[in-house]
DNA sequence: AAACTGTTTTAGACTGTGTATAATATTTTT
DNA sequence: AAAAATATTATACACAGTCTAAAACAGTTT
């Protein structure tokens, strides 16, 4: 376990925010000032491919991380910009129920307005 | 309705592939020559908005597009990395069911076996 | 604690997808 | 057919992410 990775780690895990990498890099930059932006990436994809961490595509293309390895969806509030999690539970064998495919993950991105939002005439903004 | 939106929305609608913006400029440039990839993405763009068409991401980040405007979800295959449609009915109103948000669309994907690589020993390749 | 070995980090160049711009051409409206 | 509005084109640009090769590091062995 090298520095780079604990504060890459301990980044994702300071808020409940689904950071894009390149926030995620900016973080860590101000912790390690010498950290480099491949090490960012590289670590991220290897944390996500051990299954540690969860990648979601953004909204623009890019990749946001989220901390949690427990499957979930999100909402995406067209509102304030916010993303938040969403449950469904037991929705990998409800998925297993309408495919002959054998299903090992899942990505659910929602797109509405935010219960937030839905209450509040002006909007926010919180990611 | 120029003629470069004929064709690319001809391009879109002849096969049941989940192409790339890529794969479809150059399908398009095929047909006429001149065409501009701005033209395409605009227009892939425009199409969307107008509900017409539906983005997917692709699984590098890419944008793929469906011809079908009807929600439902997609199976890639990480055997042969087809990319299926993939259908649960009355999908929406589940979502409201486990969500205060109110919900307008929804992106679902499914990462697992699809049903040919399951029985087939050789993997194929199609999207 | 020094040396060794494999892995990780670094800086910067590079790639691929997509967007902005401004001039030109094409549609649509009158 | 002329005028107005819109779309297309080529090119330059922006951004997210990857590749490379050299240097630094972590963990292990002596």
């Amino acid at each position: 376990m090298t520095r780079q990775r604990a504060v890459i780690l301990d980044v994702l895990r300071s808020d409940m925010c689904h950071h894009t990498a390149e926030e995620i890099f900016s973080l860590a930059k101000s912790r390690l000032p010498t950290i480099s932006r491949a090490t960012v990436y590289n670590n991220l994809k290897a944390l996500e491919e051990e299954g540690m961490i969860r990648r979601i595509n953004g909204e623009d293309g890019s990749s946001r991380y989220d901390k949690s390895y427990i499957p979930h969806g999100h909402l995406f509030c067209t509102e304030c910009g916010g993303i938040y999690d969403f449950d469904i539970p037991q929705f990998n064998s409800l998925l297993g129920r309408y495919s002959e495919a054998v299903i090992d993950s899942y990505e659910l991105r929602a797109k509405g307005i935010c219960n937030g939002c839905r209450e509040r005439p002006t909007p926010g903004r919180s990611e």
